[in-house]
DNA sequence: TTTGTCTGTGTACAAGTGTGCACTATGTGA
DNA sequence: TCACATAGTGCACACTTGTACACAGACAAA
């Protein structure tokens, strides 16, 4: 009884396949049609509809398996702990190696954050949020910021989220030109991060500046 | 010798309104059509040569027009410069309003981020880039964080644009919302900048933390 | 072996798409 | 006043698009 599913898995793929390489090719999701997918998966445009309802459907399961993905990558560079000296340095430097290689993955997420429907927006959301809180728990774990409460942690987490978010964006329009560039940008980002870990070492509770 | 011209105009103003109109409604640009747009502006589609060269086109003016809005926009927060105790809280106010108020401009602005094509791309960034430079020159006219060289003045900068940019996406899609849980959105942007200053406040020459 | 269940095929059709071409009509400059 | 330039029209064409429907062939369970 194996076979038979195996098939419909497969398929299944290909078609997402087929929708990553279309934005993999600098095209946006929105303007894939049904017929361009299933013709890109090796497969008639009606048996599209064995596996998803609409594109949507399909856009939405991408952005699970993805996530699955995200998280997986996301665990190795916390466990890849360098030297504590230059957690934000090596970090970075990691994460961009990661967009850089699976670039597609990271290409459709940023499309899908300002680009899908609804639903799609909400599961990307969700899923940033899912890694600021991975942040938080990763920090008071290794007890740094001790001083933060609750509220502060969460601030500060979804800040270098949002940060390595449009700094994915950014990235991503570069990763054409020149690797000083990228050194560059990756410099750049990781003074960015410390300029906002020092604010964190320096903020004091109540604290309202200007 | 003028009639003529400004009919052209209008029609062209139609048609760029129209496009904008595509976006309010939820819809990606890049799923728009000529026929569609043309339709919109109460046009024959062939009449939309007459204007641009295509689609691309068409979102290049786009994001020009809107740009000098924009900057319109930036400059009257600027001036706008009130309670010195509190001007990252009111800024962030400020800008929220227009956010919301502008709806569309944001929108559009934030698809071609990651949307359009690499010239609609470069188009958004370079903008962007302006508005860093700006506040770089406010930052020296106020005589604010001397201390900092002009390389951390740049990174400061684009730290603050680009949590702007990532914050302005957000909000997009929070507008629908309640009007709480914008409030809670601002209080939350606003810690994030001050975490950032505090950070720029403290921050030392060659300071390389972690 | 038979039988029913599905995945994928083929055909079909109405609607939508980009764009070339000849046209009309109107405001402009001579 | 007249002739010209041109913004907008109408028609035409060859695609592409979503999706309904009947079908085929393979596999699983009986």
């Amino acid at each position: 009884m194996n076979n038979r599913q195996e098939r419909k898995l497969q398929t299944r793929q290909s078609l997402m396949n087929a929708a990553l390489q279309w934005v993999e090719e600098g095209q946006h999701f929105s303007s894939l049609s049904i017929r361009e997918v299933a013709k890109r998966a090796g497969v008639v445009p009606t048996a599209f509809y064995r596996h998803f309802k609409d594109l949507d459907d399909l856009a939405l399961n991408l952005v699970d398996e993805l996530s699955l993905v995200l998280r997986q990558l996301m665990r190795e560079v916390r466990q890849n702990r360098v030297n504590p000296q230059h957690i934000i340095r090596d970090s970075v430097q990691q994460y961009c190696q990661y967009v850089v290689t699976q670039r597609v993955f990271f290409m459709f997420m940023s499309q899908s954050m300002t680009g899908g429907s609804a639903v799609i927006r909400q599961a990307v959301r969700s899923e940033l949020q899912y890694f600021a809180k991975e942040l938080v728990a990763d920090l008071q774990r290794f007890n740094l910021l001790p001083h933060l409460d609750a509220n502060m942690m969460d601030v500060l987490a979804e800040l270098t989220i949002s940060v390595m978010a449009f700094a994915t964006v950014q990235l991503l329009d570069l990763a054409d030109g020149s690797s000083q560039a990228r050194q560059d940008f990756e410099n750049k980002l990781a003074r960015q991060l410390q300029l906002i870990y020092v604010g964190a070492e320096s903020w004091k509770r109540e604290q309202e500046p200007r």
